[in-house]
RNA sequence: GGUACCUUGGCCGAGUGGCUAGGCACCGGUCUGCAAAACCGGCUACGGCGGUUCGACUCCGCCAGGUACCUCCA
């Protein structure tokens, strides 16, 4: 087990060494999505960024419970006090039951990561089917003397929660900015202060999603999920807690406090936070309006996209980016990406059919640490990539003879390829000619053998007529030594 | 307004007090009937102004520009 491994915490603003709790075992909980809508390209981030310290830890020989929500009821749209709930909201608009949109979204999220490679989570709890354990969690509070009923509502009282604790250790926030900061009070809330948080919302009579509860007929706070199912699967203390950058304030501080307070101090140790996706440098979100639906992505079908790019493309382009860092989105960006993992796919192959040398000018054991050290540190997979394309310089020069390789060697380099590319980046080979073109593959087939023909007899004009007459109609003929291959623009 | 962060070559994106990341694009070459593809090579950048230092893209200060969070967002 390599036990190098050194992440940023988010609640120590430094990069720490990991040190597990309880190995082999490691206890993960990562925010998943609201799902009253499609998944976009931001969505991807969290889910690819996490899919990676999972394949990762697994890789190195721990035992990773991953648990990622899925959360259907409590997310309020605007304000605490006067917000629709998400889900209730399209519910209504589209004329089905609340749990049918749940439903919906949760297949067409899980297909889209699918397609992305994102392996499943080990559970995937869901709010509403944890509403025990959150009128559970906000009892403690209130016993704890740190929440208020008001209304049929619990809130969390903040400030007397600062006045033991620190609330503001993670977000860096000061209680007394955001004082100043915050809306005035329009005297009509039933909050004592504009920053406490609803643990549990009194339902109104035209809200749907409701149950009951000790302090009437309700539905549990934003926040009150994530510390409920958090550690009920993960146990009292845990090791990583994560999700996206935008959550971290408020929702990820509401937790901790929360946590203290119902469950003991200190009980999840590395908060992990990936970065925004942006578009024309502005954060892509839902409520800028500036997202790209995965499907719009692999389908290219949004007036931004010049074309479609493929799950793995997509994937690829933001393995290239380090998690922490914003990455930016344009078609260019994307096009590049395509062409980078399709030259690595491809070396690959080469890779695969080398033959050994007695000779040998290629130290394959360093290269293997070079990686495992990229890793290391903070999951840097853009320098993890970029040593891929230097091993791929090699595979190359071995291929044309320049360099050599013995037996032992090469097996670690495939053993390299294989591990950091497929396992733990989580890339696969993507078969084009989507579905059901058996016969358009077969009638190019035949087209390309007799210019094949053509060729042989020096019918020069056959053989670039039946070339260029397929480039109108958007097949690229590539000749290759022994042969040829085509794809579809 | 408060808090934090960022500014790297045409584009995306790593990183370090001295040892030119990588990808894409572009240019040149090899190959090819030609072209494309593939492969090889070239392309030495760190917002501005000061300071610390033998030496700064990397540390400090100021200025400019940008972003995020402070309300829902991954």
């Amino acid at each position: 087990m390599q036990e190098n491994l050194v992440l940023y915490n988010s609640l120590s603003r430094k990069k720490e060494k990991f040190t597990a709790i309880n190995p082999p075992f490691v206890g993960m909980y990562v925010c998943g999505p609201t799902v009253y809508g499609d998944a976009h390209l931001g969505h991807a981030r969290p889910a690819i960024t996490f899919d990676l310290l999972f394949r990762y830890f697994q890789h190195i020989g721990y035992k990773v419970r991953y648990v990622r929500n899925i959360t259907d009821v409590g997310h309020l749209e605007n304000d605490e006090d006067h917000g629709e709930d998400k889900i209730g909201k399209k519910a209504k608009l589209e004329q089905v039951e609340p749990m049918e949109i749940v439903q919906f979204y949760s297949d067409r999220y899980h297909r889209e990561m699918d397609k992305l490679n994102v392996l499943r989570p080990s559970i995937e709890p869901r709010a509403s089917g944890h509403i025990i354990e959150q009128i559970e969690l906000t009892q403690k509070i209130l016993d704890a003397g740190y929440a208020y009923i008001s209304n049929g509502s619990v809130y969390f009282d903040v400030e007397k929660y600062n006045e033991k604790y620190n609330y503001g250790k993670l977000s860096g926030r000061v209680l007394e900015d955001l004082y100043s900061n915050t809306r005035e009070l329009d005297g009509q809330s039933e909050k004592r202060n504009s920053f406490d948080f609803a643990l549990w919302k009194n339902a109104s009579p035209e809200h749907i999603m409701r149950w009951p509860s000790p302090w009437g007929q309700g539905f549990p706070g934003w926040h009150a999920e994530c510390s409920a199912m958090g550690h009920k699967y993960l146990g009292e203390k845990f090791d990583i807690h994560g999700g996206g950058m935008d959550l971290l304030f408020p929702h990820h501080e509401c937790e901790i406090a929360q946590n203290t307070v119902a469950i003991g101090e200190n009980s999840i140790n590395y908060w992990i936070h990936n970065n925004m996706i942006t578009i024309n440098g502005q954060k892509m979100g839902k409520s800028l309006g500036n997202f790209i639906t995965l499907e719009e992505l692999f389908t290219g079908s949004n007036k931004v996209l010049e074309k479609a790019y493929s799950p793995m493309t997509i994937r690829f382009f933001i393995l290239q980016a380090q998690y922490r860092s914003t990455l930016d989105f344009s078609n260019e960006a994307l096009q590049a990406a395509e062409k980078g993992l399709i030259r690595l796919l491809k070396g690959v192959e080469n890779l695969n059919n080398l033959k050994a040398n007695k000779q040998n000018n290629f130290d394959a054991q360093k290269f293997r640490q070079d990686c495992y050290n990229a890793m290391n540190d903070d999951l840097n997979s853009p320098i993890l990539i970029s040593y891929l394309f230097d091993g791929l310089k090699t595979i190359n020069s071995i291929v044309a003879g320049n360099e050599n390789i013995d037996e032992n060697n090469l097996n670690i380099l495939k053993e390299v390829y294989d591990t950091f590319l497929f396992e733990i980046l989580g890339l696969k080979l993507e078969n084009e000619n989507s579905g059901n073109n058996k016969i358009l593959e077969n009638v190019v087939n035949i087209v390309l053998n007799l210019r094949v023909k053509a060729k042989e007899n020096k019918d020069w004009a056959s053989s670039d007529f039946i070339r260029d007459e397929l480039a109108k109609i958007g097949i690229i003929v590539k000749d290759k030594k022994d042969g040829f291959e085509w794809e579809i623009q």
